[in-house]
DNA sequence: GGTGTTTTATACCAATTGGTCAAGACTGAT
DNA sequence: ATCAGTCTTGACCAATTGGTATAAAACACC
């Protein structure tokens, strides 16, 4: 009976995704927003509601998708230091194509937490706290196999390794070049080996 | 001759420029500014000219006055071990006191480096690699003086530790306790022992 | 061909954005 | 007392903010 929606809700979403991304919650003007998902104001309202849900919705369905897929499929690679490992370089891989100068969609809106509402703020926590486990469960299978000294305390480590994720995203946005950012992650090396 | 300015043209950069670290550069809007420094707007554009000059003003002011007289500070502590940590630890105080969650100016405005000018970025970046050379130098302090091993990189080590100290003001900003703030000073310990 | 729904386009809204300007208020020197 | 020079005040500006409303047109199913 009804029309079929004529544009693809998910690639809008992701395209709004984008710039909240670049510019972040506030700066990202719903002119913007209409103009990266090429679709009109009235079609937006109907479908979003609200510039708010449409963040919120952007920002779990990342979660979903990306974020969670990456550490899983990281997490079936053959051993706990290249998991690692191949965590930083996909990092530092990103930033280098990384032409807008995105960075990371949680560090930014983890940096801006404090401006948003508490669902927000329980979205990001909680994928940071994802990236935490990913890197405590490799020190603990790597520590199993002898790959990892027994000396390294996984919940430090683990907390540690986060902590320069978030740092190298942040000096991703244009603080440091490539080369440094390879340089933190010989530090990151270094905690575990 | 002329009328004295009534008001202290350095208590409102002070005043404006919390406003922008709390709220950042954008979403920091005229009338917070005018409201934090208690003049009216004529006065404003007549003492200052932009949003834009005084945030940069605000800028270079803190950089001079706050972060390099800190390190500063903390570069004449007797050993180099607790120069560095007194850094991590002065960072997890501020923040347990930071009431409205400003996190660090530099950390703040290096996220948002895209979005902001260049001689902004040259500011921010000279700040971060200050705190760099500040580790770098007291590691070096340390490894002569037998407090830190000859099998730390002073360059990996500091880089590393400042981008520490970067992801632990993001953290401080909504996502983490004082208490895990304190495990990340346990592993930035470890980097240097 | 209706019916129900969604699209587009446009106009509109109050509030806020950063910024300007002229008129008046004040001071110190003459 | 007056004058020059600076400061403060408040009105004013166009543009933009997120959001609503309304019309007509486009479409799919029965």
């Amino acid at each position: 009976m009804p029309w079929e929606k004529s544009f693809d809700i998910d690639e809008a979403i992701d395209r709004a995704t984008e710039v909240f991304w670049a510019k972040g919650y506030e700066a990202a003007s719903l002119a913007d927003l209409l103009k990266a998902t090429g679709i009109n104001k009235g079609s937006f309202y109907n479908a979003f509601g609200s510039k708010k849900k449409l963040f919120t919705l952007g920002l779990q369905k990342y979660k979903r998708e990306q974020h969670k897929a990456t550490l899983y499929r990281l997490s079936q690679m053959q051993d706990a230091v290249s998991a690692i490992t191949a965590l930083f370089d996909l990092i530092i891989a990103q930033s280098r194509e990384d032409e807008e100068k995105k960075g990371c969609l949680f560090v930014n809106t983890a940096l801006d937490l404090p401006n948003l509402d508490s669902n927000t703020a329980e979205t990001v926590s909680s994928a940071l706290a994802d990236i935490e486990a990913f890197f405590k469960e490799q020190i603990i299978r790597g520590q199993k196999s002898g790959d990892i000294p027994k000396t390294v305390d996984p919940a430090v480590a683990s907390k540690g390794l986060m902590t320069l994720v978030v740092g190298l995203r942040v000096l991703s946005r244009g603080v440091s070049s490539s080369d440094e950012l390879e340089v933190i992650k010989a530090q990151a090396v270094d905690l575990i080996t």
